[in-house]
DNA sequence: CTGAAAGCGCTTACAG
DNA sequence: CTGAAAGCGCTTACAG
């Protein structure tokens, strides 16, 4: 059998702005088959003969055919909708998610719903419970700190809407993630302080809240101790990611009899605080005293010298979230295969914040 | 007739995780009616009996019913969603923007679902009406630059979908719009640094192919003409919005035979570069040197001292742009009336980068 | 003020 | 490899 070249559309000269969209019941009849092939051919379902197939995708080409989302989703088991939950992150780290994401969408012919709530909502999981029963999401994005909460856990795992954390406070038995590995991170950050000569290393801390704070903290004292250096009490800072506190460390700090010679902040916005601080006080940076951060936000590059920090792979945690939605490879069974626990690779980004420590030793605060 | 008590609803000891979801028929069989009353008591329709109506409403709250959102897209006229569309703004612009959407999208009983279409693609418009035509939503909000690509907006006219244009580069007479008034934000800025006593006073444009370069930069020449103050040629720097062109006009402008005693960047980024070249410099700011923004971009606060800035009212455009949609004020008749462009408020924040000009002329470069 | 019927555009579950 | 029938959960257009 020879492949069926249909005619060309019998198009309207100008074709009216509310011309009818075609429906599924029109590429059936233009191509002569059943709507159910049609059905076939748009969810490349196996089993239809190559020409007949051929048929009905120029039958659509022609047409212009879409398929109507409310239609398959009310008759089928997908809605080809993911949503995205947050609530009150950066503004660069909820862009940077949603561009992985509705990238990943669009690619897979799915679409980005959006909802941010607020974590300390009474109603939070009712208001889950609600969102989820009217959408009917093939699957949920949670980023922090919505990820760690309880309620809206249980309210996605009652409604059984496969859900992916990304950057979760820890991994759960229950529930796929995906992450960077901040311990990691933080060591290297030292490591490179380390590498650069320096001794004395100051650690500014987010707040105890977060689970970011303990695990670059631990990474810290990791590669301090790996290298035989001592982490002392006066040289870690309490520090609660904002660039007040920042600023704040770099005064309790910079009074020490014996200053660091370089500061390692665990975030960008207190290393931001420590940097201003440190200028402010006539300290030349990176001369005299090395600062570094962690998350490179934007404004990591809108200041002299720019930052050394960490590069967060807050895109590409975007993209794998909606991969494992989509491929739907967990078909819910715990314990949960070790492949849905995803770590994705950082970058630490060496800017000019930090450089090697002068060979000869600098002038003490009080000699 | 008195208001019938419908009897609790038999619960099972413990609902299953699959439960069902209750359907219209299932309110309608628990109140006793027929679906058609329960359609109306969800949609707010009038003529229904308060009596009828009450018991429809218990029923709902007794199965909490949420009707399903594919199925009234379906059958209906609707599809409560409304779309983002969006190319490479800043994270701060978007997630703000995003912010004031979901917001009052949530009130209204409306998602919001967003895409990102790069503005260079060969086949936006083809995009755009795939979009259009499987997402069907009830309306689209559109940011810079697409809200000026006539691709994007002629497809979107062709497909009849309503929309409204954040912050375009001019009002058009036939799409709705929302924006703030850049060129009188510039004069108010403008105005402060007049009435600081400053008079050699510098200002560094935006790129050409923004729209808001022109804009601020007209309030800036009517501000200083309305105080007869000439606005010199090399005190105008053509930047292009990004860090490194701030940096660029301060050296240019602080190598004058007389300095300017005060830059008006018109945007945050640039008035950055500003305030670190300038203070690389050695120039204390605002002593020596008084800088303004323009954005209030999170990183006008991550400084010393904090830069002086007009806040945009991101927020509430975006919030007054879904309501303009969801309201269906207008019926796409021409022209439009003037209700269906907004102009909304902004705030000149005035902080630590601009000072009143010391009394005393200060010493200039070359005496 | 209320309801019975048809239909929105697909997928599911069968049958052949 | 292909199709006829039923149905997803609502709204529309009528009828009373």
């Amino acid at each position: 059998m020879t492949l069926a070249i249909p005619p060309l559309p019998p198009m309207a000269t100008k074709k009216p702005a509310t011309a009818q969209a075609a429906t599924i019941s029109d590429v059936a009849k233009r191509a002569g088959v059943s709507i159910k092939t049609v059905s076939r051919v748009m969810n490349n379902e196996p089993g239809v003969h190559a020409d007949t197939r051929a048929n009905v995708l120029q039958a659509m080409a022609d047409l212009r055919y879409r398929p109507s989302q409310s239609a398959r989703s009310l008759a089928g088991a997908r809605s080809f909708l993911i949503g995205l939950l947050y609530f009150d992150p950066s503004a660069a780290f909820i862009a940077s998610v949603q561009q992985g994401a509705t990238q990943k969408c669009r690619q897979a012919g799915y679409h980005l719903v959006v909802e941010s709530m607020d974590d300390d909502a009474h109603d939070l999981r009712e208001q889950v419970h609600r969102m989820v029963a009217t959408l009917r999401p093939d699957g949920m994005i949670l980023t922090p700190p919505l990820c760690d909460n309880p309620q809206v856990l249980k309210a996605l795992r009652e409604a059984g809407t496969p859900t992916v954390l990304v950057s979760p406070a820890r991994q759960r038995k229950d529930m796929p993630s995906v992450r960077m590995d901040d311990v990691h991170a933080a060591q290297e950050i030292t490591n490179l302080l380390i590498s650069l000569g320096h001794r004395r290393i100051a650690f500014v801390r987010g707040p105890d809240d977060q689970a970011a704070s303990a695990l670059r903290h631990e990474g810290f004292v990791e590669a301090m101790e790996a290298h035989g250096l001592p982490v002392e009490d006066e040289l870690v800072f309490a520090g609660n990611f904002r660039f007040d506190s920042g600023v704040a460390a770099a005064h309790k700090l910079l009074a020490l009899s014996t200053r660091p010679t370089a500061v390692f902040a665990s975030n960008d916005d207190m290393a931001l605080g420590v940097m201003a601080a440190a200028q402010r006080l006539g300290l030349v940076v990176p001369d005299e005293l090395n600062v570094a951060g962690f998350d490179d936000s934007p404004a990591a590059r809108l200041i002299w010298p720019e930052l050394t920090t960490v590069r967060q792979p807050t895109f590409e945690m975007a993209r794998a979230a909606v991969e494992m939605l989509i491929a739907g490879d967990w078909s819910g069974e715990l314990p949960l295969p070790a492949s849905m626990h995803r770590v994705l690779p950082h970058d630490v980004v060496v800017r000019d914040s930090t450089s090697a420590l002068a060979t000869r030793p600098r002038k003490p605060a009080h000699p």
